[in-house]
Order: C-alpha cells, then structure tokens, then sequence
DNA sequence: TTGCACTTTGGAATCATTCCAACTCATTCG
DNA sequence: CGAATGAGTTGGAATGATTCCAAAGTGCAA
C-alpha cells in the first residue's frame, strides 16, 4: 500500500502541475505517490498495479494520462530501452540508466556534470541538443532491490 | 532504383551471415543494397518501400526478418528513438544518434574514443556493459537536401 | 531422388499506446 | 439558486508496429 506524498512532495506536484495550468487530483497524487515509493523504473502496467491498491477504481487510461501529464511539466521522466515499455523516473537529477538484460531491471547510474559536457561537446556546429539518454545495456552483479531512500 | 552491392560489400555480407549459419539470398542482398544506398537511418517501411522498386514480389516480413537477420549477425545496428518505429543503420563505427525534432531525421555524430572510455568510467563496480546507446534530441540548421548539391 | 535446413510469404495475432464519447465534479455566470 | 463551462476520469474501441504462424519454395547433401 503506498504512503500518502509528504507535504512537500505534494507541493511540488502542485506547483509543477501549475506552471502548465494543471491540478491536482486524487489519482495524480496516487500516481505520483507510486513513482516515489519505489523508483525501479515500472511501466505503465507496473505503476497501474501498484496505484490500484490505493484506489481500485482507477483506471488505465487515467494512469497513461497521468504519466504524460508529469512528463509534460518536468516531474517525471520517460525511459526506453529498445522496443520495450515505456517506464517512468521521477529521479530529475541528470544520470544514465543500465539496463540489466539479465534481470531486466533499470539502474540510475549518476552522470557527472564534466562528462555531459564532454558529451555536448562533440556535437558538430550547428547541432543544438535539448536532451540527452544514455543507456547501458549488459549484465550487472548482486543488485537485489535496496531500500529505498524517502 | 537500388545499385547491386559491390563485390566487396557481398563478400561482407557473405561472410557476416555465414558466423550465423546463414545465406546469403536475393532477398537480403536487396535489402542490405538498400541500407547501403542511402544511410539515412530508414525505418522498416522505408526499407520496404525503396526495396520493392527492385523487387516488387518482396513481403514486409520478409523485410523484418532480413533486418532482424542483420542485426543479429552485426551487420547493421537497431537506432531507437522514444517510441517511434524502428530505424536501421549499417555504419558499425562507434557513434551516437543526433535527432532533429524539426525534421524527423537521424544523423550520426562520431563518437570519440576517449568519450567512450570516460562514458564505461561512470559505471560502479559490478555494472558490466555490453553496449552504449547514445542519442541526442533538438534541432540542427541547415541539413536540407542541398537543391544543387546531389 | 529424397530429406533436411533454411527462407520467404500473406495473413492473423499481439500488445503497448492512443483515441473517443459519456460521465463526474467543481467553478463561474446570469 | 440552476445552467453553462471546463478539466479530469473512465471503459472500450481503434491504431499501428511488430511478432507469430503455417504453408510453400529452394538448394544442397545423403
Ligand atoms: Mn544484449
Ligand atoms: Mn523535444
Ligand atoms: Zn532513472
Ligand atoms: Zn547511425
């Protein structure tokens, strides 16, 4: 069962959902709720399940619209690694992701400032880049899931 | 109209399939001929369309199958973009994919070494890469077909 | 010749995602 | 007050890229 977001959690939601003119509801504080609680990078489905408990009345479609939304304001982002679902990361700070073919599961894997500019840098002139991914794809050792932090 | 492939281009093709157990057929040598013609990162369709100008009995499976047939032998790598379809590109330099959300089209940006040695150096111990997938999204000046320039 | 492995092909099936029209609910307006 | 408005939610239908499948075709080897 999720935990209810923190005072702060819920003003960030609230504010970001502001800056496009959005509000707050029950379903995108359960959403939200699910992204923060365990931030294995779940899909859709994952995050269908797991907002259900909350509220068995919420559906698919709401969760898709949902999604979109965060991602529309900057509270989420979307991850994809080859044609697989789409998957969610509420992490904002700048990092890659390792994708363990292995287990399947998705790892953040922090992104020093010096080498996203090293990155940047070697794009030809005249090549202006908004964003970024960076996917690693292999195989990874003793990853059981960690507690998480918040 | 598709050129046939250089002689030196079917000894790759021969060769690269035969690691696999496979053949070489009219069908992929089409296909192969038309990733070779044109490097613009073409999805399935597109391969499909400039292929059935040389040989219009060829089937869209068939496509898929020569294409997963390539990747699979290291012919030609996968490039992925969000959720669109799949695009496939027959340079086997290291490099990364430049995406102009203007235009829809994929360029490649040559990757340097030493960006790839620091890139595998963000890993932690334990994280064992196979591959790296790097794709940029924004917008470049100026890469229209040139009217007078072929 | 026959058998076998590999291929090709058209059409059906899959499945993530998007679309749509009806419905709820809160706010605004007359 | 009611009615109109507008965002948000919902279930189900539609989409579309990809995969699956079963029936043929091909070329080589026993
Ligand atoms: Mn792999
Ligand atoms: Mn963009
Ligand atoms: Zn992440
Ligand atoms: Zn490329």
């Amino acid at each position: 069962m999720i935990q209810k977001l923190s005072e702060h959690d819920r003003e960030k939601l609230q504010e970001s959902l502001a800056t496009t003119g959005q509000k707050v509801t029950p379903q995108r504080e359960i959403v939200f709720a699910v992204l923060l609680a365990k931030r294995d990078h779940p899909t859709v489905e994952d995050v269908f399940q797991r907002a259900r408990e909350s509220m068995p009345g919420l559906s698919l479609a709401t969760v898709y619209n949902c999604l979109e939304t965060f991602v529309g304001c900057g509270l989420v982002r979307q991850v994809n690694h080859e044609r697989e679902s789409t998957r969610y990361c509420p992490n904002l700070a700048p990092h890659a992701h390792f994708r363990d073919e292995a287990t399947g599961r998705v790892h953040d894997i922090e992104l020093p400032p010096e080498i996203l500019q090293n990155l940047r840098s070697i794009l030809p002139p005249g090549f202006n880049s908004e964003t970024i991914e960076i996917s690693f794809h292999g195989r990874s050792q003793d990853h059981a899931p960690r507690p998480s932090s918040n």
